[in-house]
DNA sequence: ACGAAGTGTCATTTT
DNA sequence: GCAAAATGACACTTC
C-alpha cells in the first residue's frame, strides 16, 4: 500500500520514502486502470521495470545504492523482479543516440545572487566608528573631570590592554577602515587631549594673581604639600591592579587626580570630598609603568596571557563551526568575495553551463523527434536526449582531473572556462555545439560508454521509461511549460511519477548545491568580518591606550603645575599657605583662586553630586 | 582503515 | 493551497 501511495502524490507532494525504483514499480501498478491505453502498456511497462532493475546492476549501483529504507520496502517487489524475468530491450538502443545526444542542460538558470559583496568597508561601517569614540570618552574623561565614580572594570581593561598586544600581534596591513578610527575628525578625545603638549596651563600661570588660566574644566586642586606627594606612596592606597601582575601592581592606580592632588596626610579629610577613596578607574590605565612597559604585556601574554581573554580569543577563532578563521587555507575564499557567479564556477558551474549549453540543443532535438511519428527510431533519439544534467557536477570533476576525457569530448572543453552557472538555460543555445556529424564519427561508442556512465540514475530511469524529453526539460521547465510538455504525450502513470521524481530531485539538486555555495560565502564573509571586527578592537583599544597616555601626562603636568604655584605662594606675612587649610580652585574663566580648604571640600562635594544626578 | 570533503537525496520549512 | 526554493540531515563516494 506504500507504493500505492508513493504514486498517489504523484501531484507534487514528496512520499517519504520514495525512490524511483518504488515510485516506477508502483507507478507501473497503479498505471493500468481499465481505462489505461491497454495491453500494449502493460507490457512496455514490465519491460521498463526490467529494464530499469538491469540498469541499477549494470550502473554497478546495484540495489544498496538506494536507501535502506526503500530496499526495505521493494524487497518484496525486487523478488517479483527477479522472478519476472529479464529483457534487456534498451541496451543497444541508447548506445548510438548517446554518442549524439551527449549532453543534456544543467544547472542552468540558477540565478545566484552575489549575497555577500560586503566588503570591509561595509563591516567597518557596521562598526560604531562614530558612537564608539563617545563612549570612550565618557569612560576617560569623565573620571577625571568630576572625579567621581568608575564606570572602568579595571579587570576589563586589563584583558582590553592584553587583547592589544594580542592583536597587535595578528594585525596584517592597515586597512581602509583603520583610517577610519585613526583621529577621526569628531573624535573627541583626541581633539582634546592629543594636544597635551601645549595646555595653555603651562602658558598662562600669573603667580603674582596666583592664577591658572586656560584650563578649561571647572575642577579643584586641593592643595598637596609638593614635598609629600610621592607618586608611589599615594599609589599604595589603590592598590587595584590585577594580582597577576605585580609590577604594575605596585603603581596602579598611583596618578589619580585626588590621588595625586592630596597629600597622603590629608587623605582622612578629604573622604568626604572628591575623597582618594573613590576608585580611579584611570589609575591602572595611566600607570606609566603600564603604558610604557609595552614588553612586559607582552611578556605577560607570552607567558600567561589572561585566561578569560584567551578563551574570548580562543572562542572568536575557534567557535565558527569549526573553520579556520584563517581564510587563506581556504582554497574557496578565493570566490567569495568576487561574486557568487565567479564563485561558482569552479566546480559544478562550469560543468553544469556546459551541459546546459549542450543539453539545450539535445532536449530540442529529442523533444522534436519523439514528436514524430517514427515512435522506435525517435524513442532512440529522445532516450539518448535524456540529460546528463543531474551529473554534471561529476563531469566537470572529471573534466578538471583528467583532460584526456575532456579531449574526447570536444564539445566539453569549454566546461573549464565557462562560468555560467548563473545564466539561463535559454542564454546557453546549441550554436556552441558541433554538428551533429562530427559526433557521430570517431569514437562515438567510446563516448557513449564514457557518457552512459556519467549518466544519473535519474537519467538512466528516464531512458528506461522512455521519457519522450530530456531530464533537462523536465528540471527547468517551468510549471506551465512543463505541464504543457506533459500534456503532449501519453505518459504512464509510472512515467509521470518517475518525470515528477525527476524533477523534484533536479530541483533539490540544484537548491543544495546553491544553498551550500551561500553556506560556505556565508561562512567564509562571517570569518572576514570576524578579522575586521578584531582588527578595529585592536586599533581601539591602542587609541585607548594612547588616549590614556596623554592623559596622564596632562595630570602630570597639572600636578607639578599645582604644586609650583601652591608652593610659590606667599601670605600677607610671607609664609607658604598650609595646604591642610589652603587649596587652589580652577574658576570658570580660567582663572585659578586660593581658597579655603573648607570652601574647597564644599566645592568638591558639589562637583561630585553633579553627574551622579545625571545618570538619575 | 579512517576521516574530511563533496554530493545526492529526502523531509521539512520557508518563500 | 500550491509550487518552488531553502535547508537540515543522512547516506554515500571519493580522496
Amino acid at each position: 500500500m506504500t507504493r500505492l501511495d508513493r504514486s498517489s502524490h504523484s501531484g507534487g507532494g514528496h512520499a517519504k520514502g520514495s525512490r524511483p525504483l518504488n515510485s516506477l514499480l508502483a507507478g507501473h501498478r497503479v498505471a493500468q486502470p481499465p481505462s489505461a491505453p491497454g495491453s500494449r502498456a502493460s507490457v512496455q511497462d514490465i519491460d521498463l521495470i526490467d529494464i530499469l532493475w538491469r540498469q541499477d546492476i549494470d550502473l554497478g549501483a546495484g540495489r544498496e545504492v538506494f536507501d535502506y529504507s526503500h530496499r526495505q520496502k521493494e524487497q518484496d517487489v525486487e523478488k517479483e523482479l527477479r522472478d519476472g524475468g529479464e529483457q534487456d530491450t534498451w541496451a543497444g538502443e541508447g548506445a548510438e543516440a548517446l554518442a549524439r545526444n551527449l549532453l543534456v542542460d544543467g544547472e542552468t538558470g540558477e540565478s545566484f545572487p552575489a549575497q555577500f559583496p560586503a566588503d570591509i568597508s561595509s563591516i567597518t561601517e557596521a562598526v560604531p566608528s562614530e558612537s564608539e569614540p563617545p563612549a570612550l570618552q565618557n569612560n576617560l574623561l569623565s573620571p577625571l573631570l568630576t572625579g567621581t565614580e568608575s564606570p572602568f572594570d579595571l579587570e576589563q581593561q586589563w584583558q582590553d590592554l592584553m587583547s592589544i598586544m594580542e592583536m597587535q600581534a595578528m594585525e596584517v596591513n592597515t586597512s581602509a577602515s583603520e583610517i577610519l578610527y585613526n583621529a577621526p575628525p569628531g573624535d573627541p578625545l583626541s581633539t582634546n587631549y592629543s594636544l597635551a603638549p601645549s595646555t595653555p596651563i603651562n602658558q598662562n600661570v600669573s603667580l603674582h594673581q596666583a592664577s591658572l588660566g586656560g584650563c578649561s574644566q571647572d575642577f579643584l586642586l586641593f592643595s598637596p604639600e609638593v614635598e609629600s606627594l610621592p607618586v608611589a606612596s599615594s599609589s599604595t592606597l589603590l592598590p587595584l591592579a590585577p594580582s597577576n601582575s605585580t609590577s604594575l601592581n605596585s603603581t596602579f592606580g598611583s596618578t589619580n587626580l585626588t590621588g595625586l592632588f592630596f597629600p597622603p596626610q590629608l587623605n582622612g579629610t578629604a573622604n568626604d570630598t572628591a575623597g582618594p577613596e573613590l576608585p580611579d578607574p584611570l589609575g591602572g590605565l595611566l600607570d606609566e609603568a603600564m603604558l610604557d612597559e609595552i614588553s612586559l604585556m607582552d611578556l605577560a601574554i607570552e607567558e600567561g596571557f589572561n585566561p578569560v581573554q584567551a578563551s574570548q580569543l580562543e572562542e572568536e577563532f575557534d567557535s565558527d563551526s569549526g573553520l579556520s578563521l584563517d581564510s587563506s587555507h581556504s582554497p574557496s575564499s578565493l570566490s567569495s568575495s568576487e561574486g557568487s557567479s565567479s564563485s561558482s564556477s569552479s566546480s559544478s558551474s562550469s560543468s553544469s553551463s556546459a551541459s546546459s549549453s549542450a543539453s539545450s540543443s539535445f532536449s530540442e532535438e529529442g523533444a522534436v523527434g519523439y514528436s514524430s511519428d517514427s515512435e522506435t527510431l525517435d524513442l532512440e533519439e529522445a532516450e539518448g536526449a535524456v540529460g546528463y544534467q543531474p551529473e554534471y557536477s561529476k563531469f566537470c570533476r572529471m573534466s578538471y582531473q583528467d583532460p584526456a576525457q575532456l579531449s574526447c569530448l570536444p564539445y566539453l572543453e569549454h566546461v573549464g572556462h565557462n562560468h555560467t552557472y548563473n545564466m539561463a538555460p535559454s542564454a546557453l543555445d546549441s550554436a556552441d555545439l558541433p554538428p551533429p556529424s562530427a559526433l557521430k564519427k570517431g569514437s562515438k561508442e567510446k563516448q557513449a560508454d564514457f557518457l552512459d556512465k556519467q549518466m544519473s540514475r535519474d537519467e538512466h530511469r528516464a531512458r528506461a521509461m522512455k521519457i519522450p524529453f530530456t531530464n533537462d526539460k523536465i528540471i527547468n521547465l517551468p510549471v506551465e511549460e512543463f505541464n504543457e510538455l506533459l500534456s503532449k504525450y501519453q505518459l504512464s502513470e509510472a512515467q509521470l511519477s518517475l518525470i515528477r521524481d525527476i524533477r523534484r530531485r533536479g530541483k533539490n539538486k540544484m537548491a543544495a548545491q546553491n544553498c551550500r555555495k551561500r553556506k560556505l560565502d556565508t561562512i567564509l564573509n562571517l570569518e572576514r568580518d570576524v578579522e575586521d571586527l578584531q582588527r578595529d578592537k585592536a586599533r581601539l583599544l591602542r587609541e585607548k591606550v594612547e588616549f590614556l597616555r596623554s592623559l596622564r601626562q596632562m595630570k602630570q603636568k597639572v600636578q607639578s603645575l599645582y604644586q609650583e604655584v601652591f608652593g610659590r605662594l606667599r601670605d600677607e606675612n610671607g609664609r607658604p599657605y598650609s595646604p591642610s587649610q589652603y587649596a587652589l580652585q580652577y574658576a570658570g574663566d580660567g582663572s585659578v583662586l586660593l581658597i579655603p580648604r573648607t570652601m574647597a571640600d564644599q566645592q568638591a562635594r558639589r562637583q561630585e553630586r553633579k553627574p551622579k544626578d545625571r545618570r538619575k
